[in-house]
DNA sequence: TAGTCACATGAAGCTGAATTCACATTCATG
DNA sequence: CATGAATGTGAATTCAGCTTCATGTGACTA
């Protein structure tokens, strides 16, 4: 966590420090991204970091924690409005939909998180182990809530179909980050991919 | 590429060498796994290492082309005996079934791979885009042909659909992997998987 | 004015890992 | 054996990047 300094700074410091970690983060992997890199984009000196971070590593645990925080915080104002009357395949439609929007909306943060799950960097293993619930977990309960209450059939492998759901979800993070920005398509896309979901698994 | 030294080696120290980078890359992306481990699970001397390689990198690349070549050949040799009469869902069902043994009897390569994939190191990105024709691609092009063939329905989007089965077969290999070994039902979930696909897409 | 506090600075130091290099050893050949 | 070309070796070097530290500045207080 960051040092109570950090939290002194002017809003406008602090955002200015944040973005030029961002930035950095983004574009490069964990290894890859440089203190220098943050230090020089934010135009603070290289000591000032150390005012307000333990490190390199104390920043982008950090930042992982807003990430996960702003994209819960979005999903959970955007489409979670009513995740308890809604069946499991509308649900889903709004998660997938909810997460492409966030990925359009903050490609920065959605290159990070996405690099942050996949690495297997001890710096992100270490992280990614303290945090009980993956997107992964969650899935699998979703799962198989939905074949307690008949939604989904019974036959199918939970934990693997789990696996499929974040998978996917993580292709159409990288598609639209690949493809720079929504189609008109995009929406239409999900639809079609839920349907196929869809009829794959209900009961 | 390896220099004339590495390929005059007895076949059992080529081996011996090849085998402790393969564990060391596996078990380490590129910016962690070191030369040093290498040097160490080989039992030679860090000054032989570049009388073999002209660096970290060179190995790297070279262990890549090995992977590579090595699943062509195993996708080539176990599934693709008959490609043009198969319809594109049996292709597919062939492709990735050759695609999920490869990576059971192969785990550390496979590892190796999917981080390649997914890096976003510089060296990483270098080499792919050396690299002419990705999965991706090969994906799209089935796709495309399946849909003048009529094996698909024209109303899908190949870019979309290309990605999507593209990292439907990581997560595939991944779940191998994190569960250590096919399980009897594996082969099962592929074929769930791909009626699923097939309900979806098929004209 | 002096004292104290909070933040700022960048040169200097530290570290770990890649790479080099000068010397040692092996081995095929005459 | 003798020779030297190929190969082996690991201590020394280099280097990039993280981190510390000694010192500076300005604002607020007594």
């Amino acid at each position: 966590m960051p040092k109570e300094t950090f939290y002194n700074l002017s809003d406008v410091k602090k955002e200015r420090i944040l973005d030029a970690a961002i930035d950095e983060f983004a574009k490069n992997d964990y290894h890859q991204a440089n203190v220098t890199g943050v230090i020089e984009k934010s135009g603070i000196a290289s000591g000032s970091f150390y005012q307000y971070f333990d490190g390199k590593k104390d920043l982008y645990k950090y930042l992982i924690g807003i990430i996960l925080k702003r994209k819960l915080k979005y999903l959970d104002k955007e489409v979670m409005n009513s995740p308890e009357q809604l069946n499991f395949f509308d649900l889903l439609r709004q998660l997938y939909k909810g997460g492409i929007q966030f990925a359009e909306e903050n490609p920065r943060l959605v290159a990070i998180g996405n690099n942050f799950i996949n690495s297997k960097s001890k710096v992100c293993i270490d992280i990614r182990e303290k945090q009980k619930p993956t997107s992964n977990q969650y899935f699998e309960k979703l799962i198989k809530d939905a074949i307690k209450k008949g939604d989904v059939k019974k036959d199918i492998d939970p934990t693997f179909t789990a696996k499929f759901l974040t998978s996917v979800n993580y292709a159409l993070s990288d598609f639209i980050y690949a493809e720079k920005g929504l189609k008109e398509n995009t929406m239409v896309i999900i639809d079609d991919l839920i349907n196929v979901i869809e009829n794959g698994i209900k009961k």
